[in-house]
DNA sequence: AAGATTGATTTCGGCTACGTAATGAAGCTA
DNA sequence: TAGCTTCATTACGTAGCCGAAATCAATCTT
């Protein structure tokens, strides 16, 4: 496996490529934070609920709510009603979501060792 | 100098664990492209001008120009006619975009070390 | 000097996200 | 079962960014 060393300028200048490499592939669909509630489902261990990831996050309600409708539209993550106590709504991956994720890592990989 | 081994799932904790910092701090200020920007201006040697970043981020120059007048009013970065071809806007760093970068360095270094 | 070209900005209508507050729906309590 | 509490969503008015096309200013061409 490949591997390199990473110091403050070095990761600075990844997040640049990353950032740029997004923007050049006309990545416009999701915003900073959409894109953090999308990691924090696909890294962080389930269940997520829309409080909870309010709350993690540390924004409203409404905010993981409209997040979800439009990456649920992208079919990035699905929302399902938990059986157990249907008041919440339990988010979950999807397989378009886990390609998305793996494609950010392959260009972070990539980015990663280039430097 | 702290140093890490860094591959692909690292790295996808590491975008994870500073986007979800940055929304946490309520970041809400710069977009995706916005950031992508701010980068270029600061990690590429000048002159920068909307034109020629225009052109190296794929985007439309109005993008440019929009950005400019967001993060000029946030006083991370600085407009200037080009005296040699007064047609053409120079792109200039501040000392408060300095900072900007600085601080994002310096979340990008912590989670880095954190691993 | 007239017209074409180049660089940046402005305008336009449209879309998306925002925060706050109100609403809806389910479960809990007494 | 009536009324709180909790979880999520919707409503509402505001603000910002979008792409495309029009405009403005400076320079170049002939």
């Amino acid at each position: 496996m490949k591997s390199i060393e990473l110091n403050a300028s070095q990761s600075l200048k990844l997040w640049h490529d990353v950032s740029l490499a997004l923007v050049r592939d006309g990545n416009r669909d999701l915003t900073q934070r959409q894109l953090a509630i999308l990691l924090v489902v696909y890294l962080e261990p389930p269940p997520h609920t829309v409080r909870g990831l309010a709350q993690y996050l540390g924004v409203t309600k409404p905010v993981i709510t409209r997040a979800l409708d439009t990456m649920g539209h992208m079919k990035l993550l699905e929302r399902r009603r938990d059986e157990k106590d249907r008041r919440n709504v339990v988010i979950r991956r999807t397989v378009d979501g886990a390609l998305y994720v793996e494609r950010l890592a392959d260009l972070l990989s990539e980015k990663a060792g280039a430097l």
